[in-house]
DNA sequence: CCGACCGCTTGCATACAGCAAGCACAATTG
DNA sequence: CAATTGTGCTTGCTGTATGCAAGCGGTCGG
């Protein structure tokens, strides 16, 4: 996080802005809960963060440029956060993640399925899922496959199996 | 790190291992510099890592399976620390994180050159980067190619061109 | 046997994380 | 229109983690 950053490696500079215990888990949140307002990143949070912990990581992300917040339509008081296209990049950062946690540290079962699906499907897949959330963040045209349907459907087929 | 952890999802996990601001670099310094003791990973911190803090952290990743750590037959107080298969299979997580800091952060010319070639090497770099990786750290046997010097020499191209 | 080296440890100051409560404003309900 | 609930935070307090400087016991080279 912003401490005094040392050196300009590119894996430290990745370090220094999502180097801590919450923030990729917030943009975890919106990318594949698409939770999109402070309100539903705390309520439903799995892992229970606390609301200063996540009212601040919302401003720090939106200050370095990962997530945009605007005005809600239907409530002037809620704020709608979006991923930018830099966040969505971290796709494949996020799958390797899953990955590494699949292997190396034991996973429930049911939250497995999402990282495995990405496991599989490798760099095409990811494309896929980078392009549908352009369109659900950025506003572009809505692609043909719903990559995210794929993965909410094979979550919620393994919570009923369970 | 070690707080209460959560949910069973395997990026959380992961985040828990691994989400601070020091861990991964410990081991990207093991993995790409070869410093292999507690006094060539602090004199030849990039970050400036406090002495403290690499021990903990030396402590913390060999407890959870990350680092291994024997005697230096050299010298009787010095302790060699070896990456461990679940280590190396951070190579992907690692590169991935090269990619994105080098798109997204402002990094250094010359300390981004390793993370160019493993991102255009993609993941038969990746795959013989590992196998190589096997053979310095869990006594594997030598591959033909040496990702590592190829890695070095271009970091060291870099720097000369300066 | 002396000084430099080696892998840490200790003390202390500051920054960050976590919990519980509260607050201003907005919408909804009766 | 008054009371209630919803919403996005903030504040106060406390514990833990980080960062710096100094120190410490064993080891090695001369």
């Amino acid at each position: 996080m912003p401490q005094t950053g040392r050196s300009g490696c590119p894996i430290n500079l990745t370090l220094e802005q999502l180097g801590d215990r919450w923030s990729l888990i917030v943009i975890r949140d919106v990318m594949f809960g698409n939770r999109r307002t402070y309100g539903e990143l705390l309520a439903q949070s799995e892992e229970g963060i606390a609301s200063n912990i996540l009212a601040d990581r919302l401003k720090r992300l939106t200050a370095s440029g990962l997530l945009t917040r605007r005005a809600d339509p239907s409530h002037r008081q809620k704020r709608i956060y979006s991923l930018t296209e830099a966040s969505i990049q971290l796709v494949p950062l996020l799958a390797q993640m899953g990955t590494w946690g699949r292997r190396h540290t034991r996973p429930s079962k049911e939250l497995s399925v999402r990282a495995e699906l990405l496991e599989k499907g490798g760099a095409p897949l990811w494309s896929a899922f980078m392009d549908e959330l352009r369109h659900l963040h950025l506003n572009a045209r809505q692609p043909v496959r719903s990559v995210f349907r794929e993965l909410q459907a094979a979550y919620e087929r393994a919570v009923a199996r369970r």
